[in-house]
DNA sequence: GGCCAGGTGTAAA
DNA sequence: TTTACACATGGC
């Protein structure tokens, strides 16, 4: 069939493009990036299904929790009430309060830390993990960089390749891109990729031939 | 009732 | 330096 060789992320890039993945969605997959909401959202969903993590914002905002500085005051009780259906409620409740408080702290406002946060730093933080510090980067700071979560493991798993950590997947899935017009951002890949699995999850037949390899 | 979801930190080996 | 386990909820 097909016959089409996947051995780097941008042959996989391509070959996602050709199934229309995306067509009723937004092109930029998380909702409402660039805000503090999605910054918390990152830490919410850390092994956890995203419709707990919406419940949760929504008892945030109503308690007008969303900004750093409220966040950052908050009694812990009351900030580990509205997200506890995201399960780990105690780690993340801190893990959340701690980060709003160090941005502020580091770089004065949410816009400053959008431009000038690095990934070393993310990391660096208590509860911000390679696959929260990407997702925040992208989706969070507008840079082009390429989010590697649970989805993507499969994906690359079901082609029949292996890779030892995080890191050695991101460099696989980054391979091969050239900086042309072609290319429209990482955040469009992911969103293809968790849009991929998320209909072959429930046994939906992809409206084109599988992927192979 | 067990399994798992858009991970991460830490204690043992 | 790896591996194993804890963290917690709710839907299937």
């Amino acid at each position: 069939m097909a016959g089409v060789m996947i051995d780097d992320g941008y042959t996989l890039y391509l070959q996602l493009q050709k199934l229309n993945l995306l067509e009723n969605k937004p092109p930029l997959w998380w909702p409402n990036p660039y805000t503090v909401e999605m910054l918390v959202g990152a830490i919410l969903t850390q092994n956890t299904k995203w419709t707990r993590v919406e419940t949760s914002l929504e008892n945030l905002k109503n308690n007008n929790l969303l900004s750093l500085s409220t966040l950052a005051q908050a009694d812990n009780a009351l900030v580990v009430e509205c997200i506890r259906t995201s399960g780990f409620f105690n780690a993340k409740s801190q893990n959340i309060q701690r980060l709003a408080q160090v941005i502020l702290d580091d770089f004065g406002d949410f816009e400053t830390f959008q431009e000038m946060v690095s990934r070393e730093w993310l990391l660096s933080q208590k509860g911000i993990g390679p696959e929260s510090a990407d997702a925040i980067l992208c989706y969070g700071c507008g840079r082009d960089v390429m989010v590697v979560d649970k989805y993507t493991q499969q994906l690359v798993l079901a082609l029949g390749l292996e890779f030892d950590n995080y890191e050695d997947l991101q460099s696989w899935c980054v391979q091969g891109f050239v900086r042309d017009e072609r290319h429209q951002d990482f955040a469009h890949f992911h969103g293809m990729i968790v849009e991929y699995m998320k209909k072959n999850k429930k046994g939906k037949v992809i409206n084109t031939e599988p992927l192979d390899r």
